[in-house]
DNA sequence: ATTGTATTGGAATGATCGTTCCAATACAAT
DNA sequence: ATTGTATTGGAACGATCATTCCAATACAAT
């Protein structure tokens, strides 16, 4: 027989990850993800070795198929506070329309389940961290050098900041369904971040 | 034979507590309790009907030992934003004593994990959520009397930003052990608070 | 039509899960 | 010393876990 639903890689993962990012990495069994995919046990096991790397193949793909494309704009050369307020929108968006109770981020809610001595899925976490700051941290420099308000040091505080804000933000996400809560935190954090590279009226 | 560790429902429930913690209710199971607890499996389901009911034992308890002690010059009356100040060096002392990759937050850790249907759960979840607010939004406003920069609504939206911005804050602690990284994590935070309420130099 | 390669369904593995049950044991009260 | 009450260790339950294996099936290439 051939694959019922996805015949390439990139779409089972894409299945697995839905799932893993749903209910969470110990929740879901092999069996669940059979269910999911629509791949069959063996041909899981053929193209992974075990639950765990089809984990961190899911992990390696939500960077491209969820963080790019909605952190594209902080990344790109030239942003400014604007392109992060812009993925913020992007954020707001996609909660709205998973109708309240969203699933967070896989990455935010990995952290919370994962035990010290899981160096490969600690590192795949701490690189998705990295890269948020770092985009943050480039974002603010840009937007910084008009007014040149703010050191370096304090620069990257600020971008760390923004990193922990966010990924609060997406773990409250998944507890709310009050979409004008979350727009107005995300408000709150923008004009946080405004006001101490702009400075306030 | 008598009861080995603890002779009291709360020693269980502390010992109990610790181990949901540190790794999680899905990963601990009830041999994992027993070994821990030290009480016999038996006596275990004598006092709790089951897994899920002692750990919202645990949940409550989490708020009676941890967050009450720590949290308490917040809810102080007439506290202000120094307050909120000590209750951040509260938990800072709490990680650096931890020695890095902490356990974080209870209630943050199970939000990643908890399906929507798990009502019982979920509640006690919003309720610390409602808890840390009201308590920030209350000293933020005895802060704002001063000065009156502020509408209710606004300190309304820095009182839940405060919130999840301390929820993502001890989420990250699980997966570093920079200290200077969370010190400068809380300043940055507590500046941003101040100068929203009290306004800048 | 025949070969070769994927992929399948499904059984089977041994381990562990949460939970139940009970006879044996320990301790306090009498 | 005897009763009554907790608490114990440990077996047993059915269910589910991740993983392995294989004969049967389907499809592409020849």
């Amino acid at each position: 027989m051939p694959r019922a639903i996805s015949n390439t890689r990139a779409a089972l993962v894409d299945s697995a990850l839905r799932t893993f990012w749903k209910h969470g990495y110990h929740v879901v069994s092999m069996n669940d993800l059979v269910r999911e995919t629509g791949v069959s046990r063996s041909s899981l096991y053929s193209d992974f070795a075990s639950k765990q790397e089809l984990f961190h193949a899911c992990l390696d793909r939500y960077q491209e198929v969820v963080v790019t494309p909605v952190f594209a704009p902080v990344e790109a050369d030239g942003a400014g506070i604007d392109a992060i307020r812009a993925y913020l929108e992007n954020l707001l968006a996609k909660f709205d329309e998973s109708g309240g109770f969203g699933v967070g981020c896989l990455v935010s809610n990995t952290l919370a389940q994962i035990e010290p001595e899981e160096t490969e899925v600690r590192e795949r976490l701490d690189a998705h961290s990295r890269r948020l700051t770092a985009g943050f941290r480039q974002a603010l420099r840009n937007e910084n050098a008009e007014l040149g308000r703010l050191s370096n040091d304090e620069i990257d505080a600020l971008a760390r900041f923004t990193m922990i804000a966010v990924q609060g933000l997406w773990s409250y996400s998944r507890s709310t369904d009050d979409s004008s809560a979350m727009h107005q935190l995300t408000n709150t954090l923008f004009e946080c971040l405004e006001a101490r590279v702009r400075g306030r009226p």
